[in-house]
DNA sequence: CTTTTGACCTGACAGC
DNA sequence: TGCTGTCAGGTCAAAA
């Protein structure tokens, strides 16, 4: 489930009720997610305090004075903060308890997520080390995106998925980005002309924006004891409607298969 | 170096 | 009501 906009808003809303707390408990369901949760946690984080919450990519960084808490969502993950008290579910495999009565609570199904401990600067974690710029951010700029694809003959699309050339671009938001700049998924990344370039960037840079900003609006329901944090469901372009017509020229919405992903684009509005 | 493929997991859904 | 097959929003590691 979760890209970029999902992260930014669960960081969004947790880091009122992280910041400034103190961790007074550690609970490991199931360790085996994506890579095993380190079992010393409890030793590590017991009685230290949150200094800040941000993102790197789609991790989630708790930062403490000694080290930084890394979460990643996968697939299927999704915090919420709840009373200490609260009973878990089968698949909420990690929790977090707060000196404040609540705890943050890790839910997985598909267990692709991650809960890891780097000591010292987030940064080295090997994850991290070698990801490329936030699309956000202006190093992520139409000459570096022009450059990064220089030499390279694979899609367009595989190549903003590409988390070395830059991060937090998921399936939806490749599909969306490349329909508002009007290039095909499948043009070889090396064939984009630097004016496209700059189109690609801000088609990428509105559409995140975009998409966090409509999670802004569900942040109400992201701490919810009884349902589901507030995933949100967009007005998609091109996501999900092969077949119905496209918004903008009314040809129908092609689908076909790149990387063992969906691709979905308008023949006619993308060349 | 780049590109492609498989792997990790469970749940939802379509079709028989 | 099962069963089987397919698909799902991530991303790393190995193979080619």
């Amino acid at each position: 489930m979760p890209e970029l906009p999902e992260v930014e808003t669960t960081l969004r809303g947790l880091a009122p009720h992280l910041v400034g707390q103190r961790v007074a408990g550690v609970v490991i369901r199931h360790p085996q997610l994506r890579w095993p949760v380190p079992k010393d946690l409890t030793r590590l984080l017991h009685g230290q305090a949150i200094r800040a919450l941000r993102r790197r990519a789609k991790y989630l960084l708790v930062e403490f004075d000694h080290g930084t808490l890394i979460l990643h969502l996968g697939m299927s993950g999704s915090l919420r903060i709840l009373p200490v008290d609260n009973p878990p579910d089968k698949h909420d495999h990690f929790d977090l308890i707060l000196d404040s009565g609540k705890l943050m609570r890790l839910r997985d199904p598909r267990r692709f997520g991650a809960v890891l401990w780097q000591g010292g600067d987030a940064a080295q974690h090997p994850l991290l080390a070698a990801l490329g710029p936030e699309p956000l951010e202006k190093e992520f700029s139409a000459a570096y995106l022009y450059q990064a694809t220089r030499g390279r003959s694979a899609a367009i699309k595989l190549v903003i998925m590409d988390s070395h050339v830059v991060v937090g671009v998921g399936n939806i938001y490749a599909n969306e980005a490349l329909f508002r700049a009007g290039i095909r998924p499948q043009l070889a990344a090396s064939k984009l002309s630097r004016p496209r370039c700059t189109k690609l960037v801000k088609a990428i840079r509105q559409t995140l924006r975009d998409a966090i900003k409509a999670g802004g609006s569900t942040l109400r329901d992201f701490v919810n004891s009884s349902g589901e944090p507030g995933y949100f469901q967009q007005q998609y372009l091109v996501y999900g409607r092969a077949g119905e017509p496209c918004r903008q020229c009314g040809t129908a919405i092609s689908l076909i298969r790149q990387g063992q992903r969906a691709s979905y684009y308008c023949p006619r509005c993308q060349r």
